[in-house]
DNA sequence: CTGTTGTGGTTTCGTGTCGATACTATAGAT
DNA sequence: ATCTATAGTATCGACACGAAACCACAACAG
């Protein structure tokens, strides 16, 4: 089987990414892992901000996740608080140092101009590819899509702010409905 | 500034590369910075197979660098011979064990179904931006393009099989020109 | 021939990643 | 009440990674 542009080209530039990640997280004592993580849980619904969730985001084993979230807990990057539902799981709340240190931490000025010199077309082109690359890879495992509610196939648009979950049943706010989900699936249009 | 679709798109999808390749990896005892390292070395002229070739393209410091080849020596993946021309420089020479491990361990199948999801067309276009994305960001790290030798600037195109590199001067064969070279220099167009 | 400086590589050290395995505690079903 | 599944933690060992100190050779000055 030989071995595929693509596959070889985003192992790099991760490579790369990963690299300048880690050299200005460093200040702040992150690893480049634990800006994916916080990242996640900036962006995530309240059914999924729990490690098992963040296990299957990140693609690791719960015991390496558990590793990550003790350490992130200890420097002051986020609460545990366990569920009064369910006992079992636990909620991870971002503080405000996570939000502050997010916002202090986007790509580098190398890696932006990079994409400017792409044109728009490009860039566009680009972003889809990625994008579809991305759903078939997680569709394949463990069906696990991480989506944003809204292009949920459970997700049923009410008049005007009264959206709601099938499968929960449970209202959602606008804002709710622009956040990833940890149920989310792609709506079939088969 | 707003964090980069592309960037996040990228990082993401480096992760889950990184985790399917350790996985495969793992049976082999190689890391998956170490897969990079060969698959570097195996496509690399013969100026190329050096430790500090090796540093800037992975992008990891000099120290990091030389820990990977010791593991990978020990392992048997590649032999060390000092430069007769110059003591101070490393050559690495890769061996079988090493050019049957990397026949082995392309993509998952998972991930080249993912790809096949993609139209040509979108295959293509993604291809081509994750390329110039690349070039870019390693035209501002440091110049270093790693291109193949047919394409750099220094390269002299002679009758048939007579090529030459301006900056060496020396003589190229077909094969030599089809590889991945540290003093590779994008051809000016403008 | 002797400094001096620069460069290619290695060593050492500390912190963190990561998977494997074993473990705890709660939920839910029979 | 017991059995089983689920969410998470603890511990261990191998390794990644940058930082800093270090060594050997090369190149060049006088």
């Amino acid at each position: 089987m030989k071995t595929s542009r693509i596959h070889q080209l985003i192992e790099r530039l991760g490579l790369l990414a990963r690299s300048e990640s880690r050299r200005i997280g460093s200040e702040m004592a992150l690893q480049p892992v634990h800006v994916q993580a916080l990242q996640y849980l900036e962006r995530c619904n309240r059914y999924s901000n729990t490690p098992a969730a963040l296990v299957g985001y990140l693609g690791q084993t719960k015991g390496t996740v558990s590793q990550s979230l003790k350490l992130l807990a200890r420097e002051g990057y986020l609460e545990k608080r366990t569920d009064p539902e369910d006992a079992r799981v636990v909620r991870l709340h971002l503080t405000p140092k996570a939000h502050q240190a997010l916002r202090q931490l986007p790509p580098t000025e190398t890696w932006m101009h990079a994409e400017r010199t792409l044109s728009p077309s490009e860039r566009k082109a680009l972003t889809a590819g990625l994008e579809s690359l991305l759903k078939a890879l997680q569709a394949a495992h463990g069906g696990r899509t991480f989506g944003i509610c809204s292009t949920c196939r459970h997700f049923q648009n009410g008049v005007g702010e009264e959206h709601r979950c099938g499968l929960t049943g449970e209202v959602l706010t606008d804002d709710d409905s622009r956040r990833i989900c940890q149920e989310h699936e792609e709506r079939r249009s088969a």
